[in-house]
DNA sequence: TGATAACCTCGTCAATAGTTGAGGTTCGAT
DNA sequence: ATCGAACCTCAACTATTGACGAGGTTATCA
């Protein structure tokens, strides 16, 4: 093969070997998950590094993870080299955290719809399901407190 | 308490019981998630066992399944009455399938960060995360092949 | 030195899940 | 009968996550 991987890559190397589209790159750049730099002719350029940052990118998306969280989690890998050991354990570190809460909330879901199937919850007056939101809304109007449980995340 | 649990209910009825502003019961109406008749002068009334489907449709959004899937689980259960035994046993089958479903993928994604935290993945080169779509991305543009892996719900 | 492929910005459009507001109608209580 | 609360429709706007095209510029190959 003529062609090396070259560690500098335009967008479209990127687009290409990431599997997103040229426009998606621009997107991720322009939201701050990808960073890079510019030729004198303003054209985009990037460390390949940026190849993983994208997969783990794709990889949260899977998972469901809007990409403002994504963001804040990849803030601690580097742009500029492919990270080492220690920023890739502290980003999985936190990763999984997330990962667990979320399937742990999936869980709960799941296992109460079980419970009601059995409890013969169909009166529905004191389902575990419905009852936070429903307390909610017998209370009063009020402002729409929707059920974002999954915001909860001050600094570390 | 004088006011007795009434069986057909307004909007701002089914909205104030059920937690949701009047202006999503409207939207939820519009998608067909629920279903009414109208008074002589134009008015939304519902049966109670609205507030039922609601509750189900807050909960199957909790677990991230979006609007247009909810309906198509929601199109076993009767918008007119109560459900009963076998109408909800049907529904909470199919539902716990969806649940599953994506508790497995939550699962095996958790899993496979782990494993690649030990595997010194890092190289990246056969990660099992990245893989799926550097595949794709390798093999040139063509279309873009989101990982909506799922859409994959065909009539049972 | 061109040609043309790839790149640039910016604006528009799509789908999802709603919220808000304008302008007008109906309901229910007095 | 009348007043105000609640309701109606419709359009526009929010935010998220991008895709796509127009019109113009840069890079690279021969």
């Amino acid at each position: 093969m003529p062609k090396k991987p070259a560690a500098v890559l335009t967008v479209g190397e990127v687009a290409r070997r990431s599997g997103i589209a040229v426009s998606t790159v621009h997107f991720y750049e322009a939201r701050g998950l990808i960073e890079g730099w510019r030729t004198e002719g303003n054209q985009r350029r990037y460390h390949r590094a940026v190849l993983r940052r994208i997969a783990i990118i794709r990889i949260a998306q899977r998972a469901g993870i809007p990409l403002a969280r994504i963001r804040e989690a990849l803030a601690d890998l580097p742009h500029d080299h492919v990270p080492n050991a220690r920023d890739w354990q502290k980003f999985t570190d936190e990763w999984r955290a997330m990962l667990d809460d979320r399937i742990t909330r999936l869980l709960q879901l799941r296992d109460q719809i079980a419970s009601c199937i059995g409890c013969g919850c169909l009166s529905l007056e004191d389902c575990p399901l419905r009852n936070p939101d429903d307390r909610l809304g017998e209370k009063g109007p009020g402002p729409r407190r929707l059920e974002l449980a999954e915001n909860h995340h001050e600094g570390t």
